[in-house]
RNA sequence: GGUGAUGUAGCUCAGAUGGUCAGAGCGGCGGACUCAUAACCCGCAGGUCGGUGGUUCAAUUCCACCCAUCACCA
């Protein structure tokens, strides 16, 4: 059935090395480890491989935190990382490090060809500086009061209050992370990448690579944007590859966190005589390369990866595989409720094989994120895996191991009906190699749903009673039995152990794809064991418990927004709510919602953009009085800064209501 | 604020160049069966397909605007 064979390498986005896998990056593992089951069992040579992120300034200071070498603590994460995905069925057939000695050869050698071909220059630019530690300090690790809106505790490279961006040397107060002191300017000399260089050959690339639509439209963006040259440096003191010919500055970790890919292949090659290196990274040759990875780190792969590697002489990915994020309950993950999963914590409450068929009845080929809802989670595993799939086995099994010896008949008494399960042989097929996994599954579940029927509608409970029909509840069976055996092998890349169990109840070798299309006849089987128990809510109950329990192991991970369903009188007093009198109200250019005002507001003045244009007119608000949050961070839009809000009722549009305070008040006074 | 996406039965999701397109699974209700891990089989769900306008003989499906949620803004 399948065409010729492809050698394809595929590739899984490399977690950073200093915290735990948890359920959101298991969508990608498993998306990816499904794949590549699949190309397997189509006969084609599908290699995958990944490998640790282990460079850059969060890892070193993470290691210096815990008095462990980066080399350690990067090991000791690899190690966790390694059983984890042993343990969830991911079969990678290499797992490296970015921290290797393949990876400093790649990496350098891309780097002397860039700069060969004039793609990289150098310039002096200015950072925050740790006189203490000795270091330069990434934006992420300044943190000090928002220029902005005053807000204290922020990053140094935007405000999570008001929204600004800026650069550290602008916080107000700026505050090392590292050492807790006051960092210094310091002028520093960097290389640059020109991206700007590539790109009508990144057009070319995306054009080619099929990409999905959504990731095009975000690219369109960010060219329309236009293409930034980017800085590949970092000074030392850093975990990473020193630059050829400089005495202090290294790789920047996102240069040489995708060669980790190369790098983790060239490394298994040296293993395997049947891969070659420059078959699959030197161009001209007719080999696939996939990368899959998340939404949030496609900047990286459909612009700045593809760029290096054509510049460098190496061949581009054949296509790259986006994919959403995981909410859990609909919600981001939150340790607090419960739902920040770590990999072990799931493991050990629950069986992988559950997660694996929940996230493939989810997953589709877009950027669009699935919920893991825990709840229906446990309804649909239950229903689709052991109420329906291995049901039918369940079913069969006992009849042909107490009546019929353990063998199965010699022909098939509905063929049609296998015939229907055969033939989506394709189809599901054409599912899988499009990443459609939901739809795949959906169609497994609806021949299941047929074979079930089958039996029921020929009762071999009831024919076993009738000494003349014996042969017909074999055949029965023996269809029930080949029904559930197709089934199974249509789901062996999403449920290998499973598949594995039911191998050997059936008492054969390794599974292709194509085996599906043909009945096993005539043949000892054994005895039937339970091929997966049910899921019980308390399991996960448990499991989310112990997620509550768990302390914050994630650096890295997202910020995570708890409910907050009453606030206390003092949180209400924080609002400092003032009368104001509107001096100016005038339409702002090029915005169709916003008007600007200049409001009174006794003491001081503030000038606030507010969306009631389509409500009221400029003229109409001069002189009227209005209450405004006078302590609200100001944001910085595209049309200025907004010192404020001013208040108002009703669904937007033209039904906007101001609020405004009865005759007496006057600008500035509070309101409370 | 800009850009992109999403919003369909209690839950998770399908769906169509606009006219059998109002669907599936789960849950729920009723029935049947007892081979099977309380699984399976049959029947029942009347949800204004987020809202408001518009185009059209006809819109959930096209357009505009609005609302909500999410992501990105390097």
């Amino acid at each position: 059935m399948s065409d010729k064979q492809r050698k394809i390498l595929v590739t899984s986005a490399l977690p950073y090395a200093n915290g735990s896998i948890h359920m959101g990056h298991l969508v990608e593992y498993l998306q990816t480890d499904i794949w590549v089951r699949f190309q397997k069992m189509r006969g084609h040579l599908c290699t995958y491989v990944c490998a640790s992120d282990a460079h850059g300034t969060p890892i070193m200071i993470k290691a210096r935190e815990q008095g462990v070498t980066p080399e350690a603590l990067t090991e000791a994460f690899s190690e966790e990382f390694k059983r984890d995905f042993a343990d969830f069925g991911v079969d990678f057939d290499n797992y490296h490090t970015t921290h290797s000695s393949e990876n400093e050869a790649l990496t350098v050698e891309m780097y002397e060809a860039l700069r060969a071909r004039g793609d990289i220059y150098t310039k002096t630019i200015e950072q925050a500086y740790d006189e203490k530690e000795g270091m330069f300090l990434p934006d992420r690790f300044v943190r000090g009061t928002c220029p902005v809106c005053k807000s204290e505790d922020q990053y140094g490279d935007s405000c999570e209050v008001c929204g600004s961006t800026y650069s550290p040397s602008d916080l107000i107060d700026p505050v090392s992370v590292v050492s807790g002191t006051t960092p210094v300017k310091r002028e520093s000399e960097h290389y640059f990448f020109r991206l700007g260089n590539y790109e009508t050959m990144l057009r070319d690339w995306m054009r080619d690579a099929g990409l999905d639509k959504n990731m095009l439209a975000k690219l369109e963006e960010w060219f329309e944007a236009g293409l930034q040259d980017w800085d590949i440096s970092r000074d030392a003191p850093y975990f990473g590859f020193a630059i050829p010919g400089t005495k202090d500055k290294f790789f920047y970790v996102w240069l040489d966190a995708p060669v980790g890919y190369p790098a983790s292949f060239k490394n298994l090659c040296e293993r395997r005589d049947d891969l070659d290196f420059d078959d699959y990274w030197r161009p001209g040759n007719d080999t696939e390369v996939f990368h899959f990875i998340g939404k949030d780190i496609m900047y990286f792969h459909t612009l700045f990866w593809p760029a290096v590697l054509h510049g460098s002489g190496f061949r581009t990915p054949t296509s790259v595989f986006a994919h959403g994020f995981l909410t859990v309950n609909g919600k981001k993950m939150s340790k607090s409720r419960g739902t920040f999963i770590k990999a072990r914590t799931y493991l050990d409450n629950l069986e992988p094989s559950y997660l694996r068929y929940y996230y493939a009845a989810k997953l589709g080929p877009t950027i669009e994120d699935i919920d893991l809802n825990l709840e229906d989670f446990v309804a649909r595993v239950n229903s689709d895996l052991v109420g329906k799939l291995v049901n039918i086995a369940s079913r069969c099994a006992g009849f042909i191991n107490k009546r019929f010896e353990g063998r199965l008949a010699d022909t098939l008494p509905d063929e049609s009906l296998f015939k229907e399960v055969a033939d989506a042989a394709e189809p599901v097929a054409s599912f899988m190699e499009n990443r459609e996994y939901s739809k795949a599954m959906r169609q497994i579940m609806l021949l299941a749903d047929a074979a079930n029927r089958y039996i029921d509608e020929h009762k071999p409970w009831v024919m076993i009673k009738d000494e003349d029909r014996q042969a017909e509840v074999h055949g029965v069976c023996t269809q029930g039995i080949n029904l559930f055996r197709s089934l199974m092998i249509y789901l062996s890349p999403v449920l290998p152990a499973v598949s594995d169990k039911a191998r050997a109840f059936l008492n054969e070798p390794a599974w292709q794809w194509s085996d599906a299309t043909k009945p096993l006849l005539f043949t000892s089987i054994n005895k039937f064991e339970p091929l997966l128990t049910r899921v019980e809510s308390k399991q996960v109950e448990k499991m989310v418990e112990e997620s509550k329990e768990a302390p914050a192991p994630v650096e890295d991970g997202e910020p995570v927004a708890d409910d907050e369903p009453t606030i206390s009188i003092d949180d209400f007093m924080k609002v400092d709510l003032r009368i104001a009198r509107i001096e100016k109200a005038e339409p702002v250019e090029g915005a169709d919602k916003l008007l600007q005002l200049t409001l009174d507001v006794g003491d001081f003045k503030r000038q606030v953009f507010a969306g009631i244009k389509a409500a009221y007119a400029p003229d109409d608000l001069i002189g009227r009085h209005v209450i405004v949050v006078a302590n609200l961070a100001p944001r910085k839009m595209r049309f200025g800064v907004s010192e404020g809000m001013v208040l108002a009722a009703g669904p937007g549009g033209k039904d906007i209501f101001l609020l405004s305070a009865d005759d007496g008040a006057v600008p500035g006074m509070r309101v409370k």
